[in-house]
Formats: C-alpha cells, structure tokens, sequence
DNA sequence: CTGAAAGCGCTAACAT
DNA sequence: ATGTTAGCGCTTTCAG
C-alpha cells in the first residue's frame, strides 16, 4: 500500500475505497499514528496554528477572550500561539524578529494598536489579522460599544435621580476611553443635564493608559475635594480604577451608594466582590467569534473588513444605590 | 553560493569564512528573510515551541505562571503553545487527539495531576514533562513549599496571641491542601496548641475542588455557626475561599480583625483589595524556571527528576490584625 | 571553506 | 482506486 493512500485517507480524499480506508485508519490506529504537523504544514503551506499577541496585563479580559479563542480554535484543530506583548513599543521588532510570518496561518492582536507597517508586511504575506477590543476600518474587529455602553451606564444613573454626575476616565488616550466619554456626553444631552467640566477628569498616566486601581484613586480624590460641589454620582472608565476609587471615597468616610453612586466599566471579576454596578462585556463570546473570523479569512473569505460589535450589558449591584440589600448568599461563580 | 552555505551561517556553523557569513547576513536582511520554521523543524527534527497545558479556570494564578514561562521562552526563542483544559477528565483524550506529539519540544502542566499513560507515552517519545504547582517524584517539578506556608502563616496568627485558630480548607483532594493543613497541623502542635476538630473544615465540593468563593463562604458560615465556640482567627486554604469567608463574616456583622482574623493563601489580585493578610507565592518566577527547566531537558539534560521548591512569603496586610491602621494610598500595583 | 545531494514526513499531480 | 514521484524549505553529510 502506497504512502500516497494514506495521505489520502488521512485527509479525506474521496478516491479511496471504503476496504483500504478502514484498512489504514486501524493500522493507523494501532501503531498510534499521528501524521507530522510540520511535515504536512511544509507540504500544505499551512501551519493550522494561529497566533494571539495580547498585552499581559489586562489580565482578567484577555483571560477570558482567550478562553474563548482557545475552545473555538480547539474545535477547529487549530494551536494557539501565545505571545505577551510587555512593552507596546517593541511588537513590531519582536514580531518580525520572531518570524512568525511563516508559523501561523492568522493572527489576533487583543487591546493593542497594529503597527501600520506590520498591517502592510501581514496583507502582503497574506496573512490575516483580526482585531479584538480595537477597531480599524481596514482590518476585521470584534468589539464592544462602548459608546452605547457608556450611554446605557449613564442613563441608569440619570434614571436614578442623579443630576451632578461626573466621569473618571483613563487616558484619552485610549479609544475605548475615548468612546467611553462620548456615550457618557451624548446620554448627558440627551437628558439635557450639564457636564460641569470639573467633574469629567482623566489620567495623563503612561502605565497601563491609566487603568489602574491608582489612577482612580487619584483622580476620585480630586473629585472628593471638590467638597460640596462634588457630584452625587461618577461613571468610571473601567473596574479597575472604579476599584481605587471606591477605596477613595471610603477613606474619606464617606459612603458609596448614599454619598456618592459609581459605576464601572467591564464587569472583571472583582467586580462582583466590589458590589460594583458596571457594563458587562462578554468577553468569552468574543474571543469564540474572534476564532470564527480569522478561520474564514484564512479559508480565502474576500468580504470586506467587517466590525463586528458587541453591545455590553448593564449589570446592576449596588454600587449604583438601586439595590441597597445585601445578598443571602454571594453570586455565582462564573462557569469555568 | 550554495544554499548550504546560507544554512551555514544562519546556524552559526563555524566553518564560514567571515566575508560570506556577512555577504550571507547582508543579503538576508535586505530582503527581510527569514528560515522557515517548519521546514527547520523537518529538518532539525525539534519544534522550537512548547506546551503549556493549563486549566483555564485558575485565572489570576496560571496567568502569573504563564507570563514568566512566556518571557523566558521568548528570550530562548521558543514558542509557548496554549492549551486550555477546561474538563480535567479529558486531559488525555485530547492531548492524544490534538497530536500534540511531534509538535512540541516539552510540555509544561501547571496545576494538574497529569494521567499516567500520558506520562508513560510521553516518556517513549523523549518529550520532556515539567509540572508547576504540583509534584511528582518522577518529573521535574516546580512549586510552592505550602507546609512550610501554613506553618507560617499559622505561626503568625499564634504570635498574635490566637490560640483558637482554625482551618478553613478546600477539597481534601488537592494536594496543596492536604500540604497546607499539614502546615498548620504542625505549627499548632509545636506551639503547644489544642486544634479543635470542630474548626478544621474542609469542603467536598467537586467544582474546582472547592477553590470558589462559595466554598469559603459556606464553611464559614458552619464555623460561625458555632457561637460562642468559633475560632478568634482562621486559617484559609486560598484567597479565593477567603474572600467568601469575608463575605460571611460581614454578613453575620461581625468584625474582620477583631472579632475573628483571617489568613490567605496565595496574594492573588484580590488579596489587596481586601487587605488580605496570605501567603505569597511567586508565581512569575515558578513560570521562568520551569521554562529553564524544561529547556534543560530539551538540550539533554540526564539529572534525576528534582524538586525546585519556592518558599512562599507572608503578606501582612489588615485581615489578621497585625496592622489596623488604613493605608494613605493603595499598595503600588504589580509591575506589569 | 564551500557546493552538491540526500533526506526530514507529508501532499498533490500524474500515471496506471 | 492506487502507486509513483516531485517538491515544501531547510539541515547535514560528503566531496572537493
């Protein structure tokens, strides 16, 4: 028997009769045969592995986007490349240098901004790249609106009766900062509210664009000595900084729900433990049809980029003071 | 030139006269080349890439473990191949199925009980195992001395003048627990110190062997139960149980430090926020020397399967009553 | 020191 | 339907 037959069986080739098919698929299977990745990847000029750069430190989102990559790609037979980017500033040297041109058949870039050159080399090299958490026109994203989002978490404070409402945010920076501060203007509009400027601050910060627990300790302490004229309720660019924020105000004595309402952006994992009332963002879903994009690139899809959004969620605890109670019992874990 | 004399020089071969190798490295960079990986890893019959199989649900922890493993990796030139095991049940099936044979140098399992056949199989085929965060005495493992943690840490409490101390623990199946509970066996004894069943719980929860936040929460609540015979200061298997056992004793109005203290283990994200008192591990650095490790092995290394223990560090924050006062500004955030 | 050629394990095109 | 053969892009003898 041929060693051709048994490529074909392996890959399903049509021409095949059932006797021969059976026949290698047992032997195959006796001897625990596995054909050789890179052997089939040389000849098939394709590597079946895609590649994932993601900033390390965020870490809980991209945990959990990468839990969603990694089932998709698993049921795909796909192998996820992990690559941490520490330093923003050194992806394109370290992709090129890598050479990871050649290793993987995709790649997904999470919360980080593309180098134009490295868009431009990956196009030519016909490899595709998915965005995710980010956004440009000329490359597939998959991401959450934040601009609804921020609208959706400021309406619900408006709702509750809050006139003086303030945002905290990270760097400008950032562009889901950025669209996080535009839904929070257009629903102040809208409700025909003013947005006292003293009350919208921001972080000029370099670590981490400012989304940090110190960040938001910083700037609700500033906002705290606006004394009376503080705001009765702040929306926070994400939960990490609602985190320091919340530490702010309890250490000035005042009360969360009652002297002052937050909501946050996100919905990590410690914000259940915060009581934080925040915008969820459904991350595992995310990484799950990130996975399904790149495969229909890399299967010769020639649609035009598309955006593909995510519309987050409103999850109220009671850092928002609509539900003062305390819970019988904890939330649920999240499913592992 | 020969093609051979271009592999020459990408591969250091010293037999490469200095103008070539220049001509050669010249030449290659102006066209931005790069050896193809597969087609090296054909040749060298070696993958440069390596697995890490991890259980995707102990987020912040195998987070840490992987940056280091990833940053050393990096620097070896080596890729990190993710795997996500989300049902510990199907470890084999699918890491048998994935092929993952003739695709990796090494593969890393962290916090995993690794079946044995896959161990053997592993074995026959030359790839090198290392475990993190758990042992074997026939592997290379890389972990956390959690004897001597809960020796530690239960020595604290009792300088802190406890004498009812008790132990709040997950599933007796985990091997860390079983070693912590052994720790604070043992530092009870040798402080002359009663242990009182009734305050030794542990949890027979299947979910995640009973880390979750619930876990910790109910058994607190058993222990609170007990009235006026609870323990005045706990020790807690994880951070993770801690923050339910937090939650409980808040919720029967009772005061942390002073009505009863707790001790953590692990210093996950979380512990700050809470300012938990615990153990920590240092989990970046498990990550990078179970990489050298691994990569030790890959180049040969004969040495007999050896235990690289880590001594985990006592964190004191507020929960234990060792320091009551609150801090000015948040703990500085982890280096990124 | 360098060129030529065989081979890594598989796929795909071409015969049969 | 199946066997044969020529690559895939590189490494590694073996000559020279």
């Amino acid at each position: 028997m041929g060693i051709g037959t048994v490529s074909r069986v392996l890959n399903n080739h049509p021409n095949v009769s059932l006797a021969t098919r059976t026949r290698v698929l047992t032997i195959a299977n006796r001897l625990n045969w596995q054909p050789h990745p890179y052997a089939r990847g040389l000849a098939k000029q394709k590597t079946n592995s895609i590649l994932a750069a993601v900033p390390f430190y965020s870490t809980y989102f991209f945990v959990e986007v990468l839990r969603g990559v990694q089932s998709k790609l698993a049921e795909m037979e796909y192998d996820l490349i992990l690559y941490g980017i520490n330093d923003p500033h050194h992806i394109e040297e370290v992709l090129k240098k890598k050479s990871m041109r050649m290793r993987v058949d995709g790649v997904l870039f999470l919360s980080m901004t593309v180098p134009e050159n490295f868009v431009e080399e990956y196009n030519r090299l016909k490899i595709p790249i998915v965005l995710v958490d980010t956004k440009r026109k000329d490359l597939d994203s998959v991401y959450v609106e934040n601009v609804k989002g921020a609208h959706t978490a400021t309406n619900h404070l408006i709702s509750l009766g809050h006139k003086r409402i303030g945002m905290l945010n990270a760097s400008m920076r950032s562009q889901p900062v950025q669209e996080r501060l535009e839904g929070f203007r257009q629903a102040m509009d809208e409700a025909g509210l003013e947005i006292d400027p003293q009350l919208t601050v921001s972080s000029n910060s370099t670590i981490l664009d400012g989304f940090t627990r110190e960040c938001g300790y910083e700037l609700m302490k500033e906002l705290l000595n606006l004394g009376s004229s503080r705001p009765t309720a702040i929306l926070v660019s994400s939960d990490i900084q609602a985190s320091g924020a919340l530490w702010a105000i309890e250490e000035a004595g005042l009360k969360c729900p009652d002297d002052i309402a937050v909501v946050g952006f996100d919905d990590i994992e410690l914000a259940r433990h915060l009581r934080l009332t925040t915008m969820r963002q459904p991350m595992f879903d995310m990484g799950v049809l990130a996975a399904r994009k790149i495969e229909e690139r890399i299967n010769g899809s020639q649609l035009p980029p598309a955006d593909n959004p995510f519309v987050p969620e409103l999850v109220i605890r009671e850092t928002c003071g609509a539900r003062r109670e305390h819970h019988e019992a904890p939330e649920p874990e999240m499913t592992a």
